[in-house]
DNA sequence: TTGAAAGCGCTAACAT
DNA sequence: ATGTTAGCGCTTTCAA
């Protein structure tokens, strides 16, 4: 069965294919009687609008796609991309755009060849490159290539290309508060200190203005973004002896691990030491116990990530600089501190 | 900077655009000459064949859908989830076809119409959908509106569609063996049991038929996918007092879980009480003990479902009807069991 | 208010 | 071995 044309309808309703095509498209000078009888044509013969002929003729595109950049298969596997990518996609589909998914990664430069041929092919629009630890020298050539790009979760330091952020030194900094606000005055923070990435040197830093502001004793701790990490960490702690009464995570992943460390050692928590996290994943309500922590609006910014891509794809805003947007972030107090 | 066509690379050449055309998609008849001099026009025009123009003409649909099917958050935010995607796309990215995801809900319809349009409007070739809970409804439903689909991780027990599975029964039966042969003789089985997911289903049958066939007495407890039902249902067997020498979970999350509540209530695992999981997820390896588990070959059945998806699509396999393929799984004795 | 003509960039079929 | 012609299905002029 071959799929009916624009001049199948148009031969089936007794117009032109031309008048048919201005009913689609809602011109406004039609008469309402023949409109209903093409309508009608277009319902009898099942007939959809070619996406391909439509997208040729028009020369626009319409598909983004959402790249993760990532070293490790540990953060690739972070539960934050499947929130990030859902409301991606349910915004781009609400604006009639379609979504490709691409992983990509420092050591194979492939991933990025295929975006920038994809682009020049026309087959893509524009990206959201979803990492703090991209290199600027992949940003550097994102812009040279002239792809419509928004970063998402790292602000470009060159300010070649737009960036959709939140204010993790401002969370960090109202932790800090908080804590100190109760009563903690020898505060730990775990973070990963080899970790390049934007999102822990700007926790790092709100913590450390925050914490000599504050004037009270703190340190850092190293370690990655994972459950373990956390946990081993509060352990290391721990067993120290020189003990700390506030352990403030870098993630809520590590958060809960240091709660599990903490649980398993016997510690309360929070009448022994305090213990928060960042990010506020959904599974942060239901640790035992129950994480304080910092909401990061990362559905909220992947929307906006569209929107400011969108808005440089249909040229609204000129050049490649338009500055990093950042947005808010939030205390979430809960039973750990 | 208008980008170059066909005709630009053509009178840049001094040959017709045909000849162009033909050095692009390598037809025999051409002389290593004019070829050359092509070539050198396509590198200086940095002419890249517009995708939507050679989709029209070709009428050839490359794009292809990741549907991921799921009722609960917590489902969506399954780790399974990346490592089938990534793999999708690679296998798919390969052939030369596009990936596009979308997330789809029982309660919510538009997502099925969604791609039933994107079907009729020639911009989307074929899904594979990714769900143990797929009701049959929307399996016939696809198969009516004739789009090629592969159902991963489910079979369609009115065969309509194909689908791509591994041998849960199996796979269970192998564990359960496994404990018997180490001495086990009294069994408890945590898997969802309000949950209509075959793989559930499956794992569960496996369980019991072969703790019958080896005459050990054995037992079935419910709760979710999740690492805190697992706990539950350890903290659940050990305080009741009847408590089982082995504890099989579902999954490896629920493997975690109840690892996490034989360490926090003291109790010795293997000597003690065995535990096992189900999937082999990455971080199987890293639990404390680490977790005996069944490996399930996710990332081989994602590459598979797309070499059947587009076995369809170009026409290779006739009808809608080839059955099932069930890939084996593996028995991974760890320290756990 | 509707219809006719032209062409987006490409490839398949033929003619040379 | 290369060039010419035609048309995929649609929308944007422009004319009627």
């Amino acid at each position: 069965m071959t799929r009916a044309t624009l001049r199948d309808v148009a031969a089936h309703a007794g117009v032109s294919h031309q008048t048919v095509s201005n009913v689609l498209n809602e011109h406004p000078s039609i008469r309402p009687a023949t409109r209903e009888r093409v309508l009608a044509a277009i319902r009898d013969l099942d007939y959809h609008p070619n996406a391909a002929a439509k997208a040729l003729r028009e020369s626009r595109v319409t598909t983004l796609c959402c790249a993760f950049y990532g070293h490790a298969a540990d953060e690739i596997s972070d539960p934050y991309r499947n929130l990030v990518q859902s409301a991606f996609i349910a915004e781009a589909n609400a604006r009639g755009y379609n979504i490709t998914t691409a992983f990509l990664r420092g050591d194979d430069p492939e991933g990025f060849e295929a975006l920038h041929a994809a682009f020049k092919q026309r087959s893509l629009g524009g990206v959201v490159v979803m990492s703090t630890t991209l290199p600027t020298g992949w940003m550097r050539r994102l812009a040279l290539w002239d792809i419509p790009t928004v970063l998402f979760d790292r602000a470009d330091p060159e300010g070649f290309l737009p960036s959709v952020t939140a204010d993790y030194v401002g969370g960090m900094a109202g932790l800090v508060a908080h804590h100190v606000s109760r009563g903690r005055r020898d505060l730990a923070l775990v973070v990963p200190g080899d970790d390049l990435g934007s999102s822990a040197i700007l926790r790092r830093e709100g913590f450390l203005a925050a914490a000599r502001a504050h004037e009270v004793r703190h340190r850092l701790l190293g370690g990655h973004w994972s459950a373990e990490a956390g946990e081993l960490a509060f352990r290391h702690l721990w067993e120290g002896g020189d003990r700390p009464d506030a352990v403030l995570c870098g993630n809520d992943r590590m958060g809960a691990g240091a709660l599990l460390a903490a649980r398993t050692l016997g510690v309360r928590v929070p009448d022994e030491v305090a213990v928060s996290g960042f990010d506020d994943f959904e599974f942060a309500r239901y640790t035992g116990p129950s994480l304080t922590t910092v909401h990061v609006p990362y559905a909220e910014m992947a929307r906006l990530a569209v929107r400011r891509l969108l808005g440089r794809m249909e040229g609204r805003v000129p050049g490649h600089g338009p500055p990093e947007v950042q947005l808010p972030v939030t205390l979430v107090p809960r039973e750990s501190a």
